[in-house]
DNA sequence: GCCTCCTACTAGAGCGCTCTAGTATGTTAC
DNA sequence: GTAACATACTAGAGCGCTCTAGTAGGAGGC
């Protein structure tokens, strides 16, 4: 890159506004959309600037103006729920007037360096998507400007966090499973992941609250893996003839994916075996041959939200707020009742 | 966002040289890296500037510059494919010493609304990932300023483009199944979808160089839906007593994945019943249990291809190439052989 | 001594916009 | 006629950097 060329010069303002015989102020009036010029030279401008292929230069707008009405946007590149919850921003930013600037992070790319980025562009606040840096990283953060954090809990209450209730969304899986008759429920449960802790809380008040027995949880985790190796427990387990559970609510649909590979592979039958609960309603849970029963997260609540609270937070810096959504509990049929109610 | 206060201040160049008792123009020096300032000098910028908080405002920096020295990157928000490629760009941009620049593209959100934010960055060259777009409509991008087109085919030459040379794909996957001793290969396209055209030539020509009969195609897809829909047409195909196929290349790992479901359901066993290849080595390909065999792209060297060709097009603006990379047969249990070599 | 050369630094003009504070040219009121 | 007030437009000072063209001052050569 040392001895590049200049890049093909484009027409700036000024070619714009002399073409068109006006000032420059006046170009820039008509491409804010301000009040100021009449009809007919708006038209005249808008039709040389298109003729000249000009467009703003957005670094030297952005220079001259107060404030750049940029929201930065940190995301994991590797996570398709990530994908999901920014595409959903783009719609909220553009009716709050902000302009997304993305950068994404991935084991070859850490969190650090993709803010840097964002605080270099001096995004006027930053959402971080799912963070797995250090809670006084990202209090660091937001002290240096506004920062949301979405789909990660936050302890503290230092920095604005928007998530879903796992609290809630393992409470209606359980619950679910309660209502349709199962007495003995596992968890597998997802150890240190972000949310893990929420929905065994959720899972064993809900056992509770019905007068149920809450079964020691079974060491799941995120992947189709873990969730296989879990099930191999599970179906040892259904093999005896006293104590066996007759329902499993899995940390997240991966999980569950692995433990109804294993289970079936097992000889077991699911839901008349086993009913299976997921988490996270993702694509394959839809499938026609999996039918995953799961809790789906409503990722543009989350994404609005996370937008809102933004902007709040940039127009109101000294609060901080945790925004909690509810997830929806979707029935499919591996946990459909099939035949008789159990006892 | 309409009375939103000023964002918090923050320090500039000046505010580092005040502090410092230095030049502005010293400061600029020292966070350029650029010879001119002694080694004591330096430090204390540094410190300096740290201790104020201070970090280059990048909107100005390119301002100033002749050059930006930034690199636009379109991907879709969507695909996983597309966020590996993104990441594995960051590596040989900074190496080539460009600056990403991201901008997501969505079904809520048009290829050409995220390529608008690109040109308004004055990003040097754009690299899209995997447009549906027209072809005409990247012509005239082109002619705006370098593009590299990835992970898709554009005819006419009149672009950039980097991509893995499907054919030979197809080639390998179909060249394995006759290797393993298989007669009869069904190949399930893909349709209109990029790519489709290529596997579809790619398994043919394999056929016909072994002497062997190509099969009709049978209309697949991209997804585990059209895959299951095809297995059941191959289902009925295998319970022929006569010409019935014996191996099958699948457009690619998600439509592999529905039609070993579909076949299996059908009470079929794979391999022995029927081989299967896929296509991507998608992350579902290497479960345990799946196992697909299937042609891996070379993710790193399609990112590494794209970034050179980006700023290989910036310095000879007038050049234009189709990079092809060879992709790579994975073989797993859905094709190995098990019993007795067929005839 | 003076001249040259090097290193360490500074002055100041941009970059392409935005935005405040104007100036012209009506139009209307009385 | 002129004051009052629109509306349509312009001048020009920033914004926070980069970068060229300089200056100051010390080391070294002869």
């Amino acid at each position: 890159m040392r001895d590049a060329p200049a890049p093909r010069a484009r027409p700036t303002m000024e070619d714009v506004a002399a073409r068109a015989g006006v000032s420059r102020a006046l170009v820039s009036i008509v491409f804010r959309n301000q009040p100021g010029a009449s009809e007919a030279t708006r038209q005249r401008v808008r039709d040389v600037a298109s003729k000249l292929g000009y467009a703003p230069d957005q670094r030297a707008r952005l220079l001259g103006r107060k404030r750049t009405g940029q929201l930065g946007v940190a995301f994991g590149l590797q996570h398709g729920f990530h994908g999901e919850l920014v595409e959903a921003m783009y719609a909220p930013a553009e009716h709050t007037g902000y302009e997304l600037v993305l950068t994404g992070f991935a084991p070859s790319r850490s969190e650090g360096r993709a803010i840097d980025d964002l605080l270099a562009y001096r995004c006027e606040a930053v959402i971080v998507v799912g963070p797995t840096m250090r809670t006084r990283d990202l209090v660091a953060l937001s002290k240096q400007l506004p920062t949301v954090v979405l789909a990660r809990r936050v302890p503290g209450g230092a920095v604005d966090v928007v998530r879903t209730d796992d609290i809630d969304g393992a409470r209606q899986a359980t619950q679910h499973l309660i209502a349709q008759g199962h007495q003995r429920i596992l968890h597998i449960d997802g150890g240190r992941a972000p949310g893990a802790a929420e929905r065994r809380r959720g899972y064993r008040q809900s056992l509770v609250a019905a007068g149920l027995d809450p079964m020691p949880f079974i060491g799941g985790g995120l992947t189709e893996m873990d969730g296989a190796r879990a099930g191999n427990t599970v179906a040892a387990m259904l093999r005896r003839r006293r104590g066996k559970p007759s329902a499993v609510f899995a940390f997240n649909d991966q999980c569950a994916l692995g433990l109804l590979q294993a289970v079936g592979a097992a000889g077991f039958t699911v839901p008349d075996d086993l009913a299976v609960v997921g988490y996270d309603d993702s694509r394959v849970a839809r499938l026609p041959w999996v039918e995953l029963t799961t809790i789906g997260q409503d990722v543009r609540e989350l994404a609005k939200k996370a937008v809102d609270q933004a902007s709040a937070r940039i127009h109101h810096p000294a609060d901080r707020l945790e925004t909690i959504v509810s997830p929806e509990l979707v029935v499919r049929s591996t946990s459909r009742a099939t035949k008789s109610p159990r006892r």
